[in-house]
DNA sequence: TTTTATAGTTGACAATTGTAGACTCTCGTG
DNA sequence: CACGAGAGTCTACAATTGTCAACTATAAAA
């Protein structure tokens, strides 16, 4: 409802987007592989299917070396910004103390956290 | 990867629990009908679907009276908590902070909205 | 009671997503 | 230089999702 520039990322192809968001560098679909393979157990054609699918829908950049290296092209941070706005809007009326709400009660969320958070609040005073 | 119980609804199917969620009392189809088929432009059978597919993954309950009413299973807050958990999961690796601070930085949020966090932490102490 | 509206059910169809095989092209190695 | 592994591309196929039409049953109205 709110943002189109940072296209969706489905659920497959956002493990590829975090390998590529933590890598130093642009990953070959070796490297892409190697780590996946194991991890996921996909076969490489599954890994390439959806490396192709990023790159078609603009989240990643092909980069021609000797073999294709990827990069993202849209940031984990882009992206972590547009989903949460998403879920906000989506599930929250646009209320976004509403999903703090939802968090600071949630069974998943610790005491730690919960200390956290105030301290990303105590500072402003 | 955390949750079963709160069956994943669909984008669509949300509008529907939505409104439930919000009724005072169930709703019959005729009534969801009135409603969406201005806001959203569905045509009846597509509400029609949509109802009979959240009531097959339980997540509404369908009671006979006349006609059939319609009222949800799984409460909202169940379903925003379950949401919130799985985008944290999924894009933030857990870190509930991490969720937190995407929100402070977003742009999709207001001065107002932050001092509403900061009441919200502020109370603790 | 006959009619009419519409709820409930079944089936449909296109787009998206998860997963993967097959074929071709090419780089690095023997 | 010939070959093999694996990258890149194409195609595929089932499941899910967004939309909806058509048929049947039934309650309310005439």
């Amino acid at each position: 409802m709110s943002n189109d520039l940072a296209c969706k990322i489905t659920g497959s192809e956002l493990e590829i987007m975090k390998l590529l968001w933590h890598a130093e560098d642009a990953l070959s679909v070796t490297e892409i592989r190697e780590e996946l393979q194991k991890s996921k157990g996909w076969e490489p054609a599954t890994i390439k299917t959806l490396v192709g699918r990023l790159v078609s829908k603009g989240a990643v950049r092909q980069e021609k070396r000797n073999v294709f290296y990827y990069s993202p092209l849209i940031t984990e941070k882009e992206y972590g910004e547009w989903a949460t706005e998403d879920l906000v809007s989506r599930i929250y009326n646009g209320r976004v103390k509403d999903l703090v709400a939802a968090l600071v009660n949630s069974d998943g969320v610790t005491p730690e956290d919960l200390d956290e958070l105030r301290q990303m609040f105590k500072v402003v005073e």
